[in-house]
Formats: C-alpha cells, structure tokens, sequence
DNA sequence: ACAAAGATCCGT
DNA sequence: CGGATCTTTGTA
C-alpha cells in the first residue's frame, strides 16, 4: 500500500484520529528490517481550548511541533520512563495530534514505543519523508468504539468528551 | 534555582 | 496501590 500523504495529516484530529485505525505504522528498524503494525487505538487532542492538550499551556520548546503542519512526529517522555508517539494533524498553526496508544500485537503506549525503538530523537521526524517510520494507507473502513481518553483526569469538561478510539476486541 | 506534575506500566 | 525516573514548566 501507499504511504499517506499531506492531505490525510491535514484533517482534523478529531477527523484523522478514527481514520488512523486499520492504517499500517511502518518501522523500518535498519536497511534491511521494516516491519507494519496495525494501529488499533487513537486519541485526538485538539488544540489550545482542549485542556488535556500539551498545546493547552501554549506555545513551548516541547509543544512547538505541534504548531506545524499535520504530519509530523512528536514525541515526549512521560514519567520519567516512558515515550509517547503522536502524530501531528491539522493545518500550520493548528496544534492538534493524535497519540498512538495501540497497534494489532501491543497494547498501551509505552510498550510500543519501547518495542519499535521509538525516542526522543523522533521529535520532529516527517511521516511525509522519512527512512525509519511512516504510515501506509489501508482499504479497511473498520468499525470502532469510542470512549474517553486515558489518564486526563485533571482536564474538566474535556476529560469526558469521547475522543479515544478503538478497535473492537 | 527549586518544586511539582505528568496522555504509563509493572510488581506487590 | 505505590514506585520508577526525568523532562518540562511554573513560580520566585
């Protein structure tokens, strides 16, 4: 399949965060070892109003990528210990993401960030063009749940808006 | 400078 | 249910 290009990134997170489920994450680990994993679980975070969003503090050295244009890595460490994937979405200026919390063999984010060798130095890397990871696009429409996002208690109103989704089972 | 909190996971 | 472990951010 084709990797995914500008347009799909530029949807909102909102929009792009289910589209993302039955996509293909590619990892390609050295010259001669790529390997696809099914994403299963999403989470929108929408921006400057979304409290449970990082951009929610404005504009910062770990949130700037999030002010680009939809397609591109951030990445952070939560805890002390582990690291989160996310992809940007949405035109310039527009800080939204979707986290990556599931693919079809790992289940949570941590572990498959550990697992895929994801870290810090893929703050900033671009889906659009990169050697070592990227998204391929899939003929699934699949069929998805819907639930509040994890861990944001602390968000208000925002932590019950039903932004994370899911693959049944 | 310092303190606090965090989009998690594991072991008890 | 608490600990790990450290970056980011707010406050001074």
């Amino acid at each position: 399949m084709m990797r995914l290009g500008p347009d799909f990134f530029q949807q909102s997170a909102l929009d792009m965060a289910p589209q993302l489920l039955g996509k293909q994450l590619v990892r390609r680990f050295d010259p001669k070892t790529i390997r696809s994993y099914m994403i299963t679980e999403t989470e929108a975070y929408m921006g400057e109003e979304d409290l449970a969003c990082h951009a929610s503090k404005g504009r910062t050295t770990r949130t700037e990528i999030m002010y680009a244009r939809g397609g591109f890595v951030y990445v952070y460490l939560i805890y002390g210990v582990y690291w989160m994937l996310n992809v940007v979405s949405g035109g310039n200026e527009q800080p939204q993401a979707v986290l990556i919390r599931g693919l079809e063999t790992i289940n949570g984010p941590g572990r498959l960030t550990k697992q895929l060798l994801i870290d810090q130095t893929f703050y900033g890397e671009d889906l659009l063009s990169s050697p070592r990871i990227w998204i391929e696009d899939s003929e699934l429409k699949p069929e998805f749940l819907r639930t509040p996002r994890i861990g944001i208690d602390y968000a208000g109103k925002w932590k019950d808006r039903p932004w994370r989704f899911l693959l049944p089972g």
